[in-house]
DNA sequence: TGGGGGTAAACGTCGGACCTATCGGCGAGG
DNA sequence: CCTCGCCGATAGGTCCGACGTTTACCCCCA
């Protein structure tokens, strides 16, 4: 194994067993290095893949350090990986949506707070009749996205985050493709809402699941 | 934006839009660095970070690959993220894992082989009737692995690999802390392979779920 | 035709030199 | 006494050149 990968490993190994904490500094290049027996060169390259993965934070003219390691951190990683998935597979991420956002949606509507509804309510209200297909996917992916923060768990939420956004450009698509899509999107939306409001799980999960079919089926549909 | 980061994104690029497929050979680190305009270790960082996710192949003495990108490869890089959890999060995981394992199972109903059944049939009959506890995770994790397969997603069979890891250890523990947790295992993966060979998804899903949810209730427990 | 050796190509590693962003102390000024 | 700005120490960013090591592949010989 390269010297590299050993550099890697290690540091990972420090992290996982605790010699290393969230947050903390790491030794300065030079000093790591000698600490691992490398060269600063090659000890590098290790730093740069844990920072491309969030692993690690490397601010320059300050110092190496150890993220948070939350969840949303380092799944947010998720997504640049998902970036060079074709489209063929976009089908693929969306069936799993089709699985995880209902059941984020029920989740939430165990959970959610009136104060938490009435943010969802002035999010709908904020979209005109008519709008701009760019402005309805990015009010939608902000309504999924904080439906999903409500059901508590970071893992479903970071998940859900990475794979809604492949499919973003697809949903524009059919915006622009698929006569009274915007509308069905909106009556959707707001039959979500209602259902949390509702504290109803099932009804809500019903919807997020109709939801995510209809743009499902027309996505298999024009492929 | 750092020169490295540059040449990742240029890289990526390449990679996106065509300019290099899945197997391609990239130049050789000299020409490639001249190429993009940086020196030929910074290149070297980038050309870590992207093989740390599986994005390139780098092979001594040869040259360096674009991989297959496919969703099993690319979401494999997953598993070193997840490494980095606290145990205090696997409960989410196991959240997330109790979502996707249902599902995959139920789809798995629907397109299961004949053969594919016997083989599941054979990979329980393997195990003893009072097999070791790594034995029967490791049996258990295989069981689920071939499964997912069936459910002909690529992209929920590697989530759920993924998903499943980190809560190997818990399941060890449990089967060795809990009394009658290993026949219930072998049980509830008979009751599953019943479902599938009769082609029910819904039996088979909430088999799954229970499966699932008595290791989450488990873990939830001692927590 | 098959096997073996050799060579060239490509990645792996190292050390050092120099640039540059950042932080924090220190002193001048208000 | 507090505040602002300068400046030096520190740490990462980049580059270069040299050499080691592995691998693929061609050529030669049996």
């Amino acid at each position: 194994m390269a010297v590299t990968d050993e550099a890697i490993e290690k540091i990972k190994a420090m992290i996982v067993s605790g010699a290393l904490h969230a947050g903390d500094r790491l030794p300065k290049e030079a000093d790591l290095a000698a600490e691992l027996g490398l060269s600063r060169s090659s000890l590098r390259e290790a730093v740069r893949a844990l920072s491309l993965v969030n692993i690690l934070d490397v601010r320059r003219g300050d110092g190496t350090y150890v993220t948070s390691l939350e969840p949303a951190v380092l799944l947010e990683a998720l997504s640049f990986i998902v970036d060079f998935h074709k489209d063929a597979t976009v089908l693929e991420f969306l069936q799993v949506r089709r699985i995880l956002e209902p059941a984020a949606t029920a989740m939430a509507a165990k959970r959610i707070t009136e104060e938490q509804i009435a943010g969802l309510g002035r999010l709908l209200d904020g979209l005109g009749k008519q709008p701009e297909v760019e402005d309805l996917v990015a009010n939608d992916l902000e309504f999924h996205r904080r439906i999903a923060a409500c059901s508590g768990n970071s893992v479903l939420c970071s998940l859900l985050e990475t794979l809604s956004a492949p499919t973003t450009r697809a949903r524009v698509w059919r915006g622009l493709t698929q006569e009274g899509a915007k509308e069905r999107t909106l009556d959707e939306h707001r039959a979500i809402l209602d259902a949390l409001a509702s504290r109803d799980p099932e009804v809500a999960r019903s919807w997020a699941t109709v939801h995510i079919a209809s743009v499902e089926q027309w996505l298999a549909s024009v492929l």
